[in-house]
DNA sequence: AGCGCCATGTAATGCGTTACATGATTAT
DNA sequence: ATAATCATGTAACGCATTACATGGCGCT
């Protein structure tokens, strides 16, 4: 997977607990039903694996939580800092490499679905583009692979990797309706 | 995740190198290979992955290894056990959950990838019989949820959504293919 | 009185990641 | 000769998983 550490300082899953938070302030409880209830997000929502990422987080200065208890009953309302605002902008901003294309689609739309008032209309689309180019070198690629080696396999085989190009075509047809999307909303502003 | 022990008693991983080694005897090597060159498997292609977790696969005589040295320069070849057969089978087996649509799609297709020569043709079209049905639940559930929250999302989350959805709708178009695909085959035979 | 939801955690365990290590063989 | 590839590992580390634990609150 060749991913070093200056690629992924934090995990997955803490940089999804920071967009949510910055997109809104929430609890840790908040924040797991977002993972239950709804469909993005294939992440854990488990509190095992929510609470020390979030304890991870509020260590690293990343957010700050303020204990709102009336009484007992306390609930712990996490928002961002400067420096969280400034990390989940540097995971969004990073360059999309070819591999991230190749075996890392669902982390690239989960950084996608965070772009929205923290990166501008420029970068927003430039991320678009880079994505369309991507996929128009990666699916001849697959289509290669499909039409030299697809002969030689056995029936399941073949249409498990046919399942993956027509998932990558339908990307690419996402891609150019997101581009339209998008430019028509600048226009607007 | 809710995924509990008896649902999966091993890794993924583990059940990659399982199924490939069923399918072809093969040293850890080639394996690694496998993920470094193909488009199939988004799984760790890292020797520190791959040893340890065909260590295991040894132990618990899952497979069993020969080792082919000519002198030095050895190579450890792998081939599964009866046993080992048996575990590929029983995860091929699974009744596909909803759960499975909805978050492990990868693990379906890689579990449907292994279908060859382990299970018959009626596991097979049931599995696609499964998935079709299962889609056609899962995507009216995400267009309500589109349609609901969609105007109240931002653009690029909402865009996000749309994405997975027309990923779904592609998965659906492929599922009926396949069922067609694989029913000719049958009649062929 | 008891059940289900709200709300937050901890402990043991297993596994993947990263980086390092070793040595043989083939190609240039 | 020396670089690249073949081939197999190990050790430290971080993190997710699983299961367990605690207690208040609201409803019936």
């Amino acid at each position: 997977m060749n991913r070093t550490v200056s690629d992924m300082a934090y995990s997955l899953l803490s940089y999804a607990l920071l967009g949510l938070i910055q997109q809104k302030p929430a609890s840790g409880y908040d924040l797991r039903k977002v993972f239950t209830e709804t469909p993005l997000a294939s992440l854990s929502d488990s509190p095992g694996a929510i609470y020390p990422a979030l304890r991870r987080l509020e260590e690293r200065k990343l957010v700050t939580g303020i204990v709102e208890g009336s009484g007992l009953r306390q609930r712990k309302m996490l928002r961002v800092t400067a420096a969280g605002c400034d990390e989940l902008k540097q995971w969004l901003k990073k360059p999309l490499a070819q591999s991230d294309i190749a075996h890392r689609l669902e982390e690239l739309m989960l950084r996608f679905a965070f772009f929205d008032n923290v990166l501008g209309e420029e970068s927003t689309l430039q991320f678009l583009c880079a994505f369309e180019a991507g996929l128009k070198i990666h699916i001849p690629h697959l289509r290669k692979c499909l039409n030299q080696d697809g002969p030689k396999m056995a029936l399941c085989a073949r249409l498990a990797l046919e399942n993956g190009v027509l998932g990558y075509e339908a990307q690419l047809k996402w891609v150019s309706h997101a581009i339209h999307s998008y430019k028509k909303k600048v226009k607007q502003s």
